[in-house]
DNA sequence: ATAATATAGTTTCATATGTAACTAATTTGC
DNA sequence: GCAAATTAGTTACATATGAAACTATATTAT
């Protein structure tokens, strides 16, 4: 008698993109709470308020090519970040479609407190694994990063 | 001159929560257009069935267990897919208030149909991957996962 | 036996998010 | 130099999501 083809098999528990995005979800929501607690801030705020800490006086445009966040959710941050007074807007002298943006004092104060905590977080996140291990993981990360968006921009 | 204490500087872009978010969503926007264009099954109903798929006639509340999605979303991926015919339903003989949940003959056919196109799915992603890579990259995110959510159940 | 509590699942409501339409400014093609 | 096409950013609308309230059943304690 011939063999039964095997049916390929789905295990949900072990299927990447379920981990992956379960894993995502969980870290996020960990860190978002801790954001939110701590200063009141959406984790796309805290982005944009990263980048500006990084690279201050640039654009909502220039903002959503490094954090790959659409334009809407960055317009929307960036309204929250004004009204709370973290960062400053004002028109570009070249080009009045574009608004430059950047960390207020106050800004600058909230991102000097959160950058360390965010290290925690991750730190956390990342102690029980080995240097080697670590490096590693950004290795594999960057390779299915690039596979899952073929026409990703390298960092 | 006493030497300035560097301050904990954070890179967005190499922050490991970013990374894994970023890199979870392109990975689930892609396959849940998979689902939704060749089966209008959102990604919610595809895991439900999934887990039906394996394991048929468990409730709703299990379904929520195994795939760490809470109960409304678990409620509103249970309704759509009785009115489109893939599952159906029936009242616990022992304890009134359980629905005991079963692929219906259509949903076992397009289960059969799915299976298929998401393991080609994730070989896609990991194909760039050796085998001992794929190995490390199971095991580190076992690891981010209980570091993440300490009391997870194992799987 | 019955009142209090707990559980399964649904519905409601408030908020978040994505897509598309829109406004204003700039650049391009002729 | 000006109409057509692009670009930056916002607004509007439709849908998704999460928290809390709710309904119905089951369990526990007295």
């Amino acid at each position: 008698m011939s063999d039964t083809p095997s049916k390929p098999s789905l295990r949900l528990s072990q299927f990447l993109p379920y981990r992956l995005s379960v894993l995502s979800n969980t870290v996020s929501r960990n860190i978002a709470d801790l954001y939110d607690r701590a200063f009141g801030l959406s984790i796309w705020q805290w982005r944009v308020m990263a980048v500006l800490g990084e690279n201050s006086g640039i654009t909502a445009t220039e903002i959503g090519q490094v954090t790959a966040m659409d334009k809407v959710a960055v317009s929307r941050a960036v309204s929250g970040l004004l009204d709370s007074g973290h960062i400053a807007r004002r028109a570009s002298k070249e080009d009045a479609r574009r608004a430059i943006l950047t960390l207020t004092a106050k800004g600058k104060e909230v991102y000097d407190q959160i950058v360390p905590i965010a290290l925690a977080a991750e730190r956390d996140l990342v102690e029980t694994l080995s240097g080697e291990e670590q490096a590693q993981l950004a290795s594999l990360m960057e390779k299915l990063a690039r596979a899952a968006e073929p026409d990703r921009p390298l960092w």
